[in-house]
DNA sequence: GCGACAG
DNA sequence: ATCTTGTCGC
């Protein structure tokens, strides 16, 4: 067997455990977008640093990577967890927070790409998603997104924002909010799908 | 059997 | 996500 569904879904239970919600500790002054394209079976990753909150580039970086794993609902993680270590690898700008195309602890076992990627590298992220996953028990009450009584995320015009690790939701909320600029999706994200889409052009 | 789901 | 034609709106 190439890819245990079984012990993927464990494993994102133990790393659940190890999530951190706290606050961001004032605000950041980097902020980095990270988004992967696909194109021939690889992956193709971007990075995008930006100052915060004059959101101007400070870094681009790029990295690709066989995908040996599909798409599974709630296992994203696996798929493009391969590309974002190599694309982290590169990312030298020190940023404060991550933004990430996916979402944070609104999952069934509380570990979307944004969980993963924050705890597996230790790093503050926001999961910030353009659909909504199917979490049993869950509802849309205003704007808030709750699950078993505790707000998991917040709608925010028309993306799903969720914790990642080591922030708030209201360090998310604030944060995305502070990186709008015009597009459905704020800016770090906008930058690094745009790029991402771009590399896996070229890469093919 | 029902449910229906990021990228 | 990627593939793909036409259509609507600024």
């Amino acid at each position: 067997m190439i890819f245990d569904v079984g012990r993927a879904m464990e494993a994102q239970r133990r790393l659940a455990e190890m999530v951190v919600e706290e606050s961001l500790g004032g605000e950041p002054r980097r902020v980095c977008g990270v988004d992967v394209a696909y194109s021939g079976g690889r992956g193709f990753g971007a990075a995008v640093v930006l100052s915060y909150p004059d959101l101007e580039v400070l870094e681009v970086e790029t990295a690709e990577a066989d995908v040996g794993v599909p798409y599974m609902p709630t296992l994203l993680a696996f798929r493009e967890m391969p590309v974002l270590f190599r694309l982290l690898r590169k990312v030298k700008a020190k940023p404060d927070v991550y933004m990430v195309d996916g979402h944070g602890v609104y999952h069934p076992r509380r570990c979307g790409l944004a969980t993963h990627f924050g705890v597996v590298f230790n790093v503050p992220t926001i999961g910030v998603a353009k659909g909504r996953l199917s979490v049993k028990g869950s509802e849309i009450i205003g704007d808030a997104i709750v699950v078993g009584g505790k707000a998991l995320g917040r709608i925010f015009g028309r993306v799903y924002v969720s914790v990642g690790n080591r922030v708030t939701l209201e360090d998310c909320v604030r944060i995305v909010s502070g990186c709008m600029r015009g597009h459905r999706v704020p800016e770090p994200l906008f930058l690094a799908h745009k790029i991402s889409k771009e590399v896996a052009m070229l890469g093919e």
